[in-house]
DNA sequence: TTTTAGATCGTCT
DNA sequence: GACGATCTAAAAT
């Protein structure tokens, strides 16, 4: 079942944390699907936020889906050859990083997708499962996400991408960091807890050990 | 194992 | 013209 409108219905912070654990679907044009399990997130709070790309309250041909309805896809190239996934919030400019997913369904579509990519095409290189989508432009390769295809989707209404609750319930713990790669906005930006991942999940792109340290578990 | 260098181009100033 | 919400391969430790 997709989720539906009122399940986006969320402040950036309140999404960030409610997509964990929710699983990533991708039916491909040849009609096979790939999912899954969103493990880490980042908030990119927009006006105020100098790290993300509504800073400002800017509205640019790039940043528009940032202000689109809640569960809109914001997908952007960055370093000029790969792509991000983002979900906008119900907030105006503010939306969640997809990081890194742990995959549950179609791995070998997903590893044709990133031979695909690599410059060394003759290699026989093997991709561990873990490799496939611990990074948010990695999951974008291995699901085939590209500006092209994937940006300004309403993801309640697409066949194509969408998200879903997971199969069981399972309980997890979440772990709560700085994000990744956003030095250049400044420390007070830089040094927000804005970054959120399930908490000893190896498919997560990046360990902190300082935001694992004094974890409790519920009870 | 960790660190570094290079790739590559759309986007915004 | 400068710069990335990154990744890979190669080099250093």
């Amino acid at each position: 079942m997709k989720l539906t409108k009122s399940n986006f219905n969320l402040s950036c912070i309140d999404m960030a944390n409610f997509l964990l654990g929710k699983i990533l679907v991708r039916k491909f044009e040849n009609n096979t699907i790939s999912k899954g399990r969103i493990v880490e997130t980042e908030c990119y709070l927009g006006g105020i936020d100098k790290a993300s790309h509504s800073y400002g309250g800017r509205v640019t041909p790039r940043n528009q889906a940032m202000f689109m309805p809640e569960g809109t896809s914001y997908v952007y190239m960055t370093y000029g050859m790969y792509y991000c996934l983002n979900i906008s919030s119900k907030e105006p400019g503010a939306a969640v990083l997809i990081r890194a997913l742990e995959p549950i369904e179609g791995l070998e579509q997903m590893e044709n997708n990133r031979l695909k990519k690599m410059k060394n095409k003759n290699s026989s290189k093997k991709f561990k499962n873990i490799e496939l989508c611990n990074g948010p432009s990695k999951l974008c390769i291995s699901m085939d996400i590209r500006k092209e295809n994937c940006n300004k989707i309403d993801l309640c209404q697409n066949d194509y991408l969408w998200i879903e609750e997971p199969g069981e319930k399972e309980n997890f713990v979440v772990v709560t960091s700085t994000r990744i790669g956003v030095a250049s906005a400044g420390e007070e930006w830089a040094n927000k807890p804005l970054r959120f991942y399930i908490y000893q999940n190896p498919h997560v792109s990046k360990r902190d050990r300082k935001a694992e340290k004094n974890v409790e578990f519920p009870t």
